[in-house]
DNA sequence: AGTTAATATAAGGGCATCCTAACTGATGGA
DNA sequence: TCCATCAGTTAGGATGCCCTTATATTAACT
């Protein structure tokens, strides 16, 4: 009921989509941005100015983008509040996988801290969001875990799913109907010719994956002792 | 993570407003509106225009805006979603009466239908707010309940609290740490002159509450059979 | 080294929402 | 009945975020 305006909404979209595409303290591409936000280059350009104005980020031309600390703090308060609201959602509201990326991505913009605190200590301050992905603390660092995308293994590899690059909502709902979760086994049992579809063993169960996929289901390497 | 848009979130805090001071079906002056909202009555009367063009409401010159049947829907949609928030964070998240009312005022403008229909079933349906104000349906229409301010009353007459008038995050705040709640039943012992503030018991505990907050304390008359 | 492809900037707009200042028209009480 | 006051409109701007088109600059490959 108080203030109309909206500054920060889009503000965060940058933000959050920076710190996604960046991996760990990669450049980012201005361009890269544009198309994660379905924007035209030169209106992320002109973000990317008034962002590097606030402090946020810095931007070397022609690299690409590195958030600063500040901006870093900013993004990972987001990611905090997507999957905290995550979590909430699935086990709370039992909503399917897509529903509960897409809300998410709306409730992310409007939780203070008190609101997120106060919803962390309710979910029992989950570590991970339904995804696999890692819930940055209020404060202090998001450690850093070491993974491999699906579509990176060979035949025969194994390994666990760790988590779901969430994205695209798509993908998800996708992954969801196939019971693909973390935790999951994954075997690579074939891979067809030109990169194509991966067979896999997930749990026993057979399943056929694309690459474009595979890309997004990220694996921890179980060393196969017996075979290596 | 899809559009960076914002259509409705202003045009929602006016149908929300509107709502909320015509009480049910009275002609809301658009001062009035641009008051509530902070903001100048060019603003307000600009926007009332846009909204008329919408068909939401309307507008008959130098005597106020009143909802169209669209409109009200529009306005209960709100209100529900507002409600519903606020039984979530008092009840699941502990949140004081203050905070709940803010935050909700942001999570209202964020739900759709999925996601508020899931939380109404995980609430269990309730039909009111902690304040006391009636959860308007998913469809149908909100049944109106017969309620005197506080303010009205006179000294010796008895009533039970069925909500609080929830405008406005301070009274709330004031009269949560007073644990002036629904249900409550009150008695006016004195009123001090001038209109001035009102001596009550409350529960059998005695309180004294000015008259602009009494204003926003809405009672349901008891008939104080013996003394009648 | 030179050309091409990627990236950045400039120029000119659009839309929604807000503002102030100045003006006009309606209402209602003395 | 008339005028003060309240309500509404017009004009002129500002901001944030988005767009297209055109041009400049840099990087990268042959």
């Amino acid at each position: 009921m108080k203030e109309l305006h909206k500054f920060a909404e889009s503000e965060e979209m940058y933000l959050k989509t920076i710190a996604e595409i960046s991996g760990h303290g990669n450049l980012v591409p201005v361009t890269s941005i544009a198309e994660r936000l379905s924007i035209s280059t030169v209106s992320a350009s002109e973000m990317v100015h008034r962002l590097q104005d606030r402090g946020l980020l810095e931007h070397t031309p022609y690299k690409g983008v590195r958030l600063t600390d500040d901006g870093l703090n900013r993004a990972e308060g987001i990611l905090r509040r997507h999957r905290l609201w995550e979590c909430f959602l699935t086990e709370h509201l039992g909503l399917p996988w897509k529903q509960v990326h897409d809300f998410a991505c709306q409730l992310e913009h409007v939780s203070e801290d008190a609101l997120t605190d106060a919803l962390d200590k309710h979910l029992g301050s989950p570590s991970f969001c339904p995804h696999g992905n890692p819930i940055p603390p209020a404060q202090g660092v998001l450690e850093i875990r070491e993974t491999t995308p699906l579509s990176d293994l060979d035949v025969g590899q194994e390994g666990v799913v760790l988590c779901i690059r969430e994205e695209d909502g798509e993908i998800l709902d996708y992954l969801d109907a196939r019971a693909v979760r973390p935790g999951r086994r994954v075997r690579i049992e074939e891979i067809a010719p030109y990169d194509g579809p991966r067979s896999v063993l997930m749990d026993g169960e057979k399943q056929v994956l694309g690459r474009e996929v595979a890309e997004h289901i990220l694996i921890e390497l179980v060393h196969d002792d017996e075979t290596e």
